[in-house]
Formats: C-alpha cells, structure tokens, sequence
DNA sequence: TTCTCACTTGAACAATTGTGCAATCGATGA
DNA sequence: TCATCGATTGCACAATTGTTCAAGTGAGAA
C-alpha cells in the first residue's frame, strides 16, 4: 500500500531559502493511529452511514426501525450498521425479539455533529490564502 | 445512489409495545448537508492523505517538500491534494516559485486532532451496551 | 520570447468498497 | 422439540476510488 521507504530523509529538493524554514517536519502522529483514525471516517465517509448515525443520536433504534425509515431492506441496513459496529462508532444489545442500535459514546456524537454543523457553513478564510476557485490570488 | 423513495413513511413493522415509544422520528438534517459532511469525511478517511494533514497541521508546506517529506512523487501528492481541495479541507497559495498549502481553517484542524486523539484512546462504554466482541452481553 | 522549474491534469489500470440475494443464525413462543 | 421472526453473513456483481505515467500549464529566469 501507500508507504514511505525512509519517512525521515525529509531533504527537500527545493532551497532553503526560497521557503520560510526548515525545520525537519516530524510526523506528529503514528502510523497506527493514523491508520485508526483514518479508518474512523472512512466508516462515517458515506452518506448512508451517515444518516443512519444522524438517526442514532437521536436514541437507539432497531434495525428494523431503521430499515422501515430509511425504505431499504434489512440485509442492507445490517451491512451498513456492520461497518459503523467494526469501528467501534455504534453499540449494540438485545431487546427482547430486537437488538437496538446507539452510538458509542460522546466523543462520536459530538464528530458527526461537528461535521453536520461544518457541512452547512462554508467560511474557510486565513489570511493570505484562497480557497473557492482555482487560481484566484495564486498571482 | 442510496436514496429513500419515501423517508417519511416510517411506520415500523414490529409493534410499537415491544419497543420504548416511537415518536416518529425525522431526519435531523437535510441530505445535502449529510452529502456534504459525507464528502469531507471520506476525503480525510484516507492514511496517507491524512499523514498529509496532520503535517499541515504545523504549518504549510510546498508539493515537493511534501512529496520528499512522504517518499512519493510529485504527481502522488499532488493528487491527494487535490482531493482535500476539492473539499475546502486545504487551501493554497503560490510562494514564489512554490506553491505552499495549508490547513483551511481551525475548525478542520480541530476535526483532525480529534480524530487523532480519538485513534489514541479507546473508552467506549455506555449503560446497557457493548462493543467489545460480537455476543457479549446479547441476552 | 523561449526555456526551465514546480506543479497539475487526464487517462488507464488495479484495488477497494457497496449492494442485493439467498442461506444461516439465534432467541422466542407454541 | 419445532416453527417463526428478527437479524446477520457469504458471495458475486457493479460502482467507486487510488495510483501511476505521460502530457500539459503557468510563473519566473535567461
């Protein structure tokens, strides 16, 4: 898959002078935790999932609930709650003839609101920076 | 696409009695902000455009100091920028003779050390609920 | 203007992911 | 025990996504 041969040969082509410093940017991160994290929003990356999620913060539902109100079948939903269930993002117990659905924990339900309340402004300004069209201030 | 041909008849079909109450519950949020948060988080889900990202996180940095710093070819990470771009996750600004990319704004930056702390860590426990292995405490 | 450097883009292939059917599991009730 | 209902799983197919190479763009230097 993707991977650096040496991620710590970081000597840049271009000079030193040309940029602001160089100070031997280190990962920051783990890969392991990379990998988790980035495995966490590819689960929430679908808008199906997503929905199901928006659904669960509100409490827990059945899959049939869930199946009725998002107008698929069973099969289909349980395969979506599978893939949130193996990131650790939903939860699961049995009620009586049902098994009820809810999310994890807080930490969840506060990164899909946040991205929910994201997905609805769109303000991204920094200084010196562009960002809605291809080469607005690139000169 | 996945898409409900009717999201509001939700009239489940196992009885009402068997489960808490059944408020009829709506969809919280409209599809386009669900598509657009979708979008954003697929965009990150990735390793390495995240490894991007969390170096961003310190400061912006030109393609090809990137593209030693990662081991990959120019044209690699150029595309991997484009995806975060194309989702207002970075921005970008010519430098010279470079082209230096950033983060887009805090919120983005928060997204990502949240998910990064969130990697690190695993509590995930609430009342009633598993999601530890398959049939824990399933009856 | 022409050349070169830094970067971007298009396109084709490979790999990953989502979907739907049918078979199966597991708990409850007869 | 057996039948049934609710939910899960395996598998095959279709769709999406990531990677790479080669060609193209655009700003600055000569």
């Amino acid at each position: 898959m993707t991977q650096s041969p040496d991620p710590d040969s970081a000597e840049p082509s271009c000079t030193p002078e040309e940029h602001i410093a160089k100070p031997a940017r280190k990962p920051l991160v783990d890969e392991v935790s990379l990998e988790t994290a980035s495995r966490l929003f590819r689960a929430i990356g679908d808008p199906a999932r997503l929905r199901l999620l928006s659904k669960l913060a509100q409490g827990e539902m059945c899959v049939t609930e869930l199946a009725v109100s998002e107008g698929e079948s069973l099969s289909t939903i349980s395969q979506r709650l599978r893939v949130l269930r193996s990131e650790n993002i939903i939860v699961r117990r049995r009620q009586g003839k049902h098994i009820s659905y809810g999310l994890a924990d807080q930490h969840v339900m506060d990164l899909v609101f946040n991205a929910l309340a994201h997905a609805s402004e769109r303000p991204v300004s920094m200084p010196g920076f562009s960002s809605k069209s291809e080469k607005e201030d690139l000169t």
